[in-house]
DNA sequence: TAGTGGTCTAGACCACCTT
DNA sequence: AGGTGGTCTAGACCACTAG
């Protein structure tokens, strides 16, 4: 015995904005509708969401198909979440900035912030590289920065960043910029970066970069190849790092 | 209304192998059990492990409580579900080594497996620095290898390879060892490696290495610092590549 | 058709934080 | 004391796979 199915009748009062699709399971809608909210920015960074059964009763779907598309959120960084106090949209404090892209690390184990100097930021028509990498179409413009980055008071990472100019207007006269530039794409211009996928190798040291570095011209640098990607999985940075690992490494988890 | 709580007894007839434990979910203790069953061997790679509803009456909790210790599981590599089958212990397929453990791309995407020529393979007393890596006591032995691993007929990786030898009884003597060092190590000695940290930096190649990668000395090499960790924690293998990277880089996700 | 994992719901209780 | 997320249970139904 023991079975017999009730055919319960299910959600048939209210009318709910969500309705089963083939292959779309429910928590998959409810991510799609939160991470638009956080693109569009109607959850700014550091705020709270609402609870867990407010939400679940805007979408009408139960607490817990609520709190598996939140979980999956959390585990993207896109979220965070504290016992007691609430669900957080994700901000990009030092900490954070430090520990998801700033991977080069004392071989004495600690990781401080760099500080940067800022040699030159210009704007520019993309080369076809740039246009590549970052997704552009012909004829679009970039903005291209050059700068030295030092830890510890001692050049270590030379850097070339490029960003498409149409998603930063303004951007470009001005070379005093934030340490953490992520956080001010952020907070200057509504772009958020959600991810980044990196390719790294070994380079000789070109003449400019051994003279800002303080190193032989050929010495070995590393060269980190970075592209950053937004929530909505467009490109917005393409920067490469050549850095000094003499006293600093680049550190990785697999598995 | 509507609350008045039930005061509900609680699994009062079965006698429970599990029980709350303060700062304990119940979910991590079924996954310590299932972690613990893995390291013995209880369940072999490849092999399904029992259905959620079997584990759940055998340790009595509910099949939700043993579903999330599951998917913990998988989302550490560990396991592998397949919906309609069943839950299946990982194995190191070629496919499982090259994404998870060989991050060494070529430039225009695609990616194979290395063949490998072993130069050396002796046992002798550990360096500091391997016992330090290794995690050994004083007066401990390794096995100790040195190979070159080629990509497309070409040489592009020099590798030292160290073991602690108590773990691997009787290796040491055949150079002939096959290309998928981790599915070896865990059929013939039980061990299975879950997880690996990296340090990577940049090295000018030595001559021995320039001679064997068919490059100039001092060309810049690529030099990645793994420590193979098992699931329950220990080091077992350090292993020191130098990479030429002219032709390859090495890939990771950030965020 | 039977069995597996995957989704969804509903409700109770726990642990933590704020007021 | 009241609200939040965290854990746990119980049960129904769905989707996929195999015999």
């Amino acid at each position: 015995m023991a079975s017999k199915p009730k055919t319960a009748k299910r959600k048939s009062s209210k009318p709910a904005q969500l309705k089963r699709a083939p292959g779309k399971p429910l928590y998959a809608q409810v991510e799609e509708i939160i991470r638009k909210r956080l693109i569009d920015n109607y959850w700014k960074p550091g705020e709270a969401l609402p609870s867990e059964f407010e939400l679940a009763e805007e979408l009408s779907v139960s607490q817990g198909t609520v709190r598996k598309a939140l979980n999956d959120m959390v585990a993207e960084n896109l979220l965070e979440r504290r016992q007691g106090r609430g669900t957080f949209v994700s901000e990009y404090t030092e900490r954070r900035a430090l520990f998801l892209y700033f991977n080069l690390k004392s071989r004495d184990g600690d990781q401080t912030m760099p500080s940067s100097r800022t040699l030159a930021c210009e704007q520019r028509p993309a080369t076809e590289t740039e246009r590549d990498r970052l997704e552009l179409g012909e004829g679009a413009y970039v903005v291209a920065m050059h700068r030295v980055r030092e830890l510890r008071e001692r050049p270590v990472i030379v850097e070339r960043l490029t960003l498409p100019r149409d998603l930063f207007p303004g951007l470009g006269g001005d070379l005093k910029l934030p340490e953490n530039l992520y956080r001010f794409y952020q907070g200057e211009y509504g772009i958020t970066v959600a991810k980044a996928s990196e390719s790294v190798s070994a380079v000789p040291a070109e003449a400019l970069e051994a003279q800002l570095l303080g190193i032989m011209p050929d010495a070995p640098l590393l060269e980190i190849d970075r592209v950053a990607i937004t929530i909505d999985g467009r490109p917005v940075e393409w920067r490469v790092s050549r850095c000094n690992t003499s006293d600093y490494t680049y550190v990785a988890e697999r598995g």
